[in-house]
DNA sequence: GTGACGTTTCGGCGCACACCGAAGTGGGCG
DNA sequence: CGCCCACTTCGGTGTGCGCCGAAACGTCAC
């Protein structure tokens, strides 16, 4: 392989080299199914060009569809396509910027405080979770990332079940867009985010991806992981 | 961040969109700086296009470029951008394509069997290293994917120094493109490798990422994670 | 100096494709 | 049945860019 895969990789690359596309695939990144209609006004193009770029998706694995009567349903072909779009969304350089409304503004805090990336926790509060599991014994960093005894310990006493067997790893580390840290994904990522929404801890606001954490959520957090009443609004300032 | 990033995902995934740049981004895989003329050749394409490509791949920060008078050398910005590169390639569909001829076939076999992978071992040989230390302690996969304190003393007997404190972890998985199974990257498949390559244990064949394990190697390995003579030459049938 | 060679710049060609408006298809609903 | 609406198909337009040959530029060797 490798010597005549280069066109292969080329065929995979090009369905994010569009800016629609693009935009289309980090908006399914929120791990729900769109209709066309939703990721056009979002990617704001017209309905006929919508339809060809998720032709294209379709096609080439990205994403799935599921139609029902009038409506076209997409939403990322699965756990391995949203790392592969979080892998190279976190490899785009950050630049500074300008914020152009007061609007945009909020939502960008929203953002960066909590939320989903694909079926796990990040932003801040992703990020601090994480940390703070590191710091009490349940995740270890040092030397890899996995699932310590105590971690297994501490989901089985939460009553979360995580299934074993399948390809997914237990735990896998995620790189935070905004934080430029890890946060926990894989099965116990999806898990805990779960959990979190079962559970009460945190609730989505808006149609989109940000999170607000309760006060439910904010006195659990504390006691099972000793997080400051502010680790999903906190910025990551050392 | 994210409902704006659209586009500078897609500039990221345009870099790997032509089938000339992928080319070339997968024969750097191999760790090592090529000149522009070696890599115009290898990807079939004239010097002016070579030149073009390598402007593009450098500005966007996968490469970076060395002058020594009238040779440029180029080689990949970093370990982080190889998995960037690797993550992409191990998601591309494996078809089966013709082989087209003995010379290819032959190639094709021996980088299945051992060959680099950026910084680290890959290919069956890869596989099945990974796979021993996993069966023997020396690395855990059941909760993640981390070294254990067994794994730590097995670097440490061998006189392998890993470096710890860089934002690189120490153990990473990376999915094997040939065996579709993962293989130990990060700080420790580096120096392993690295240390393959010093005592001897296996050498490159060609001037590409292809490897021979040497009898030395067979032997040491034997000892060492009790691999089979032929663990760098059998294929991974179960 | 002169010549060879690796690389870059320039000009021009041709294709792929992102986009839209208009028209067509078909499901859902009154 | 007839209307509305979500979506698709079709034509046409514009443009970005991958490619090369020719020529210029720099470096190295003699």
């Amino acid at each position: 392989m490798s010597d005549t895969d280069g066109p292969h990789l080329a065929a995979l690359a090009a369905l994010l080299a569009d800016p629609t596309r693009s935009t289309m695939c980090l908006a399914l990144l929120d791990g729900r199914a769109w209709t066309l209609s939703e990721l056009a006004r979002h990617a704001r193009v017209s309905a006929p060009t919508a339809s060809e770029h998720l032709n294209r998706l379709v096609e080439g694995g990205l994403f799935t569809e599921v139609r029902q009567g009038r409506h076209r349903y997409v939403r990322l072909a699965g756990s391995e396509t949203a790392y592969l779009v979080e892998t190279m969304a976190g490899h785009t350089v950050p630049e500074r910027r300008p914020v152009r409304s007061l609007a945009q503004s909020a939502r960008r805090r929203a953002l960066a405080r909590a939320r989903t990336c694909y079926d796990h926790l990040a932003g801040a509060l992703g990020v601090n979770v994480t940390r703070a599991m590191s710091e009490r014994g349940l995740l270890g960093q040092e030397t890899g990332f996995a699932l310590t005894g105590a971690g297994l310990d501490w989901f089985a006493d939460l009553g979360i079940d995580l299934p074993t067997g399948g390809r997914r790893p237990l735990a896998r580390p995620c790189l935070d867009w905004t934080e430029r840290r890890p946060h926990l994904a894989g099965v116990a990522g999806a898990a805990l985010l779960s959990h979190a929404l079962d559970a009460g801890w945190c609730v989505r606001i808006g149609g989109g991806r940000a999170l607000r954490v309760t006060d439910r959520g904010a006195r659990d957090l504390a006691d099972l992981l000793g997080l400051g009443t502010s680790a999903g609004a906190e910025t990551s300032a050392p």
